[in-house]
DNA sequence: TTGACATATTCCGTAATGGGAATATATTCA
DNA sequence: TGAATATATTCCCATTACGGAATATGTCAA
């Protein structure tokens, strides 16, 4: 079983690079018709409409038909479970000084219980 | 081309819905052996450990033998590049209302002036 | 209607994923 | 040395992703 199914898995969404692309590019001009992301990313317009069907099914780009332009636009908010999903490391890199000391305790006390009772101790790191 | 080589790209090691519980796990205990984590996630000893080696590839893990365990630990500074990512669009969902109105504003506008390169006539809607 | 655009969809081939089962490779212990 | 334990690796397979080319669908203009 590969991966888990794009749809409606917004992680699997944005692991797609030129998708990135796409959100970067939607999120600094407003909203955009395919053709102005095809001229800018240089890409073939079927591959993009397919990358922007994959975010459309996803819930991270929506579509509005202007004439015979169908112009996308970025819907954030669908990014933030991922974003909330990191959040939660976020103080380990925060605080990086705090956690090198600690982590170098931490070996220390582990080199030390590694097994139930051995009182050996092994390489450390 | 299919997708994205996992290595070395940390976008795609965490699009894998298993690869995340370990991640998650290991960030809550601070450093587990495999049996642990596969007791734990009650997975296969083998897909555990081949996730671990994905992990392990892009840096997000890091290993130290212990005996006959191997202990891993998680890497978090590897996940801040995907976190910074994100943050860009922090702000759009921070002002969610503001954001409701500019884009009703925008909508507007947009009516009467289509993106991409025909400017002749616009949609209707 | 026909024709020019703009975009989506389909079909095809290749490559790579992820799980399962079996096996290989340590490492510790008796 | 030879079991026993812990983990990694290999092989196989079904599934899927992505890109490319061609084509379908939709929309506007004359």
């Amino acid at each position: 079983m590969p991966r888990t199914p794009i749809t409606s898995d917004v992680f699997t969404a944005i692991a797609e690079p030129r998708r990135r692309q796409i959100i970067e590019l939607l999120s600094r001009k407003r909203s955009l018709a395919v053709g102005a992301i095809v001229l800018t990313l240089g890409l073939p317009q079927p591959v993009v409409s397919k990358h922007l069907g994959v975010l459309r099914e996803v819930g991270i780009v929506s579509v509005s038909k202007q004439g015979q332009h169908r112009v996308y636009e970025l819907n954030h908010d669908r990014l933030r479970p991922v974003y909330d999903w990191l959040k939660a490391f976020e103080q380990h890199w925060t605080h990086q000084l705090d956690r090198i000391r600690e982590r170098a305790e931490r070996r220390a006390v582990a080199a030390s219980k590694i097994s139930s009772s051995s009182t050996r101790k092994k390489g450390s790191t």
